[in-house]
DNA sequence: AATTTCCGCAACCGCAGACTC
DNA sequence: TGAGTCTGCGGTTGCGGAAAT
């Protein structure tokens, strides 16, 4: 699945890693580290150029880098973190111990770029759907491009935190205190943006937590013409709690019993 | 069963910024 | 301060296996 090993002009192997230089490579880190890739390769006996031998340790020798399929939650986090920082895939790998940017990057472009774009086409197909009111469309969509980086802020510190496995309630009402940024000023009170229902399982009892990455809540924005609440449905997992979808109710609810685990669905709030 | 097309991923390449002299 | 070198990053390539025909 790699290409297969050659020699340039100047004798330089390159090509996939074999098995002996691997072993080469990570005794001589091992014992001396890597403080000059470029003079790397000739103390230790391999043909290869020291940016190919700092990829390889980088990528794939070195002790803590974690292999294979990656968790739903890591998934998540990818997702997200891509939408923060786009294409920084250094900078994600950050935040995704033991992951590279490289294998990061393939991982994007593999699979979670379709999964962006699919949720794209549906997230337009939906306005589509909900488009016989311009007027509040328009509105939540200015109110959630506002919010994004307050969302944002307010959320990457505590997926980290729920990362490292702290308790879903936290989340929860940490969220229900995101505001928007237009009424959050230092004399007046911030107004509620969001206001979330009871979490539609008992998530204490359960001892995954991951298994369920969805809550459903209720906006309360008002229609400008109109005293009465209208209530928008939303689907968020707990990592993306900004990539929303705009939802008529029929369809939130159809949604979110096909998202929800089996043995979950029969406690899911109705809108 | 043979051939073609698609997909995943390791590795390469070029560029930019940091560092050193 | 400018030139040379090194390192790290992001985009791209190409190979081999899997899936489709």
């Amino acid at each position: 699945m790699v290409r297969a090993p050659f020699y340039d002009k100047n004798g330089i192997k390159k090509g996939a890693w074999s098995a002996e230089e691997d072993e080469k490579l990570r005794a001589y880190v091992q014992e001396h580290g890597h403080c000059n890739w470029r003079e790397l390769p000739r103390y230790a006996g391999l043909l290869r150029c020291g940016k190919s031998c700092r990829l390889r340790w980088i990528n794939y020798l070195r002790p803590d880098v974690k292999r294979g399929n990656y968790s739903k939650e890591e998934e998540q986090l990818i997702l997200q973190l891509h939408q923060q920082y786009g294409n920084k895939w250094s900078m994600i790998a950050t935040k995704l111990p033991g992951r590279t940017d490289n294998e990061i990057k393939n991982y994007w472009h593999t699979h979670l770029k379709k999964v962006k774009s699919n949720k794209n086409t549906k997230k337009h197909q939906n306005e589509e759907i909900s488009g016989n009111n311009k007027s509040i469309q328009k509105r939540e969509t200015t109110i959630i491009s506002e919010n994004k980086t307050n969302l944002t802020n307010e959320i990457m510190p505590l997926s980290h935190q729920i990362f490292e496995s702290s308790p879903i309630s936290t989340l929860s009402s940490e969220i229900s205190t995101v505001t928007s940024n237009q009424e959050s000023t230092q004399d007046s009170p911030p107004t509620p943006l969001f206001k979330f229902q009871e979490e539609p399982y008992d998530h204490h009892n359960n001892g995954d937590l991951w298994v369920n990455p969805l809550f459903v809540a209720e906006n309360y924005l008002e229609a400008e013409s109109d005293q009465n609440p209208i209530n928008f449905g939303f689907i968020g997992g707990f990592n993306q709690p900004y990539d929303f979808e705009l939802l008529d109710e029929n369809y939130l609810f159809c949604q979110a019993m096909k998202e929800l685990p089996e043995n979950y669905q029969s406690q899911l709030y109705p809108f």
